[in-house]
DNA sequence: CATGAATGAGGTTTCATTCAT
DNA sequence: GATGAATGAAACCTCATTCAT
């Protein structure tokens, strides 16, 4: 009836207030909340959802999914950094703060609960590929260690993304990401 | 034939059968499992369950509790080496053994399907209280950095255990808990 | 089409279904009957029954309370009529008609499976009350004994009703219903 | 290895001690209360319950049948007063002294979920059979109205008795059990 | 012969998904 | 296209009954 792209835009945003609803529910009762939960908070029918997202298991994905390329979105900028140890802090605080804001989610998503693959090898593995740039252009830059593999440490940058969640429950004071910093700096740093 | 105790050790026996099963399921399908497949992985009927563990929330609560309380054990052995960063060094071989072999399960506990305080506040901070000890100790021994409070290094030693588990999942190669126990080691060393 | 109104006309009628199908199948099997079976007798899925009535429970207090309020517009008719004793032949007819209308759910629901206080305190004395207010009229017309408190009379004329269910049982015979009023109208009779 | 007679003694108090609990517990929690429960009441295991009584179903009608053959004796000594008038006054008595005591245990028995046909034909007639006998004794003496059978009057008695435990909850007062003799005969006393 | 832990069919209840309105 | 009542498979849990000790 009416134009074509309108439409794509109002469905577009009707799709993002469903994420929106779907991350915000996850965040609090975890992957097993129920859709009617995640319908009334985005103030829609069950069956909205389900004209957007054939399966539950979908709709879990596409949080992932959209969650994850937003981290990454946010690393690319602090990753083209030209120093790379300001790199690694920028990244640091980035993916700390991107973590904190969806702490309840990320909790939520390390479910055993999540459905199989439900993200894509290659969007997965994409986080870890910009770290890894990073890291080794400090390695040739001979700012950081080299006795071990670069792929290895931006493993390890990437598991402290994970560890600052832990983190921020047991020690739940100002300048944990700060401090962060310095400690992988610091472990990283070529030695002399 | 004989009194009351040899009762106890049979009843006893069964409820350790009944959690391994518990953690083995949970390790493969998640805490969503069915308890009938706990059930028949323990080649019981359902009802044993439940006249072990009143309820499936509880069930999962006593398999978080033993796994702790068998993670604590093994640390507070490691964390009576008399030197402190060789304590920490077999603190952290130690834990992560215990979380790789519990991979599964801790993925799975991860959930926000975690029935809310199933595990004593108390009993969850033994751990991290082991782990402040050791710190100090090599604190005031002038072995590691004081830049930081000893408890914060505490924690980040903590959250190291839980990324462990992440980082044997992108990077699955030998030898990642000595190069761990070196960046820490590195990382909170005492500086010149 | 119409405003809200058709819908709560439909979910309306639907309890009523339920209902109606809940009074059939606890009559014929008693309380312990599945809720599978009401929903099947509906026509329904089980979940309807539980989108209308939070709990078995409820559903039983619903169907209890429904036949009261039947029970007492019928009584507060009859016991309109002007005259104390065809008041009361009017509401021995009518209550003992309704009784054996609901025979079976009447013998299902004395037991002792009902769930505690299921049936509000006021409603269930609401019955009592009108018929205790027939009896004093009657008392007052110099119609009925006084000998005996009013309030006794009409429990007893209460107790008759629940006694006929067992009189149809082990006398089913015609006039049982006429013979009691005579029987119950001499009892009671004021003494020359 | 002991001598016969004394174990079936042993035994026969066994059942009695058996069917107390059964009686006790019913009463409170009705037909549906648990074998364990019963069993616990009893203060033996449920495997002595099942040693005496094939089956739940068996258990609850040897309840009521001993409560039927206890009614039936205390009726049948009433009943041999010789006055007509003054032998139901002592029946109604004994029955509603025994439907007292018993009044937890009836209103359980009332209910749908007993098994069918669990009480034999000829024991539960016993009771009107008795009481028909002293009705139509009123009857041939003149005493008793004749205008409706004595066998439906001897049922309108039978109701009494049912009805007494309801009246008791609706009229806890003393002298109820007196008051019903004086309505029960003013209603059948023979007419000038 | 008594015990009570074990059994597992079957009950109640939940919730992802469908579809008439 | 949106809605939310209906659906019913499948989950959790109960309890009559069995049987090794």
């Amino acid at each position: 009836m009416t134009a074509g792209i309108p439409e794509r835009a109002d469905a577009r945003a009707n799709r993002e207030r469903l994420l929106d609803a779907a991350v915000a529910v996850f965040a609090e009762h975890g992957i097993p909340a129920e859709m009617k939960t995640i319908a009334e908070r985005a103030g829609v029918g069950v069956g909205t959802i389900y004209r957007n997202f054939a399966t539950k298991d979908d709709l879990v994905a596409a949080v992932l999914l959209r969650t994850i390329d937003g981290a990454v979105a946010l690393i690319t900028l602090a990753s083209e950094i030209e120093d790379p140890a300001e790199a690694v802090t920028a990244m640091i605080q980035v993916a700390c703060d991107h973590a904190e804001a969806n702490s309840g989610l990320f909790q939520a998503l390390f479910s055993g609960g999540l459905p199989p693959d439900c993200v894509p090898e290659d969007r997965s593995l994409e986080f870890l590929r910009i770290v890894t740039g990073v890291i080794i252009r400090g390695q040739q830059a001979g700012v950081f260690r080299t006795d071990m593999p670069g792929e290895f440490l931006a493993a390890f940058l990437d598991a402290f993304f994970m560890a600052y969640l832990e983190l921020r429950r047991t020690v739940p004071v100002e300048g944990t990401k700060e401090r962060l910093s310095v400690l992988f700096l610091d472990a990283v740093r070529a030695r002399p």
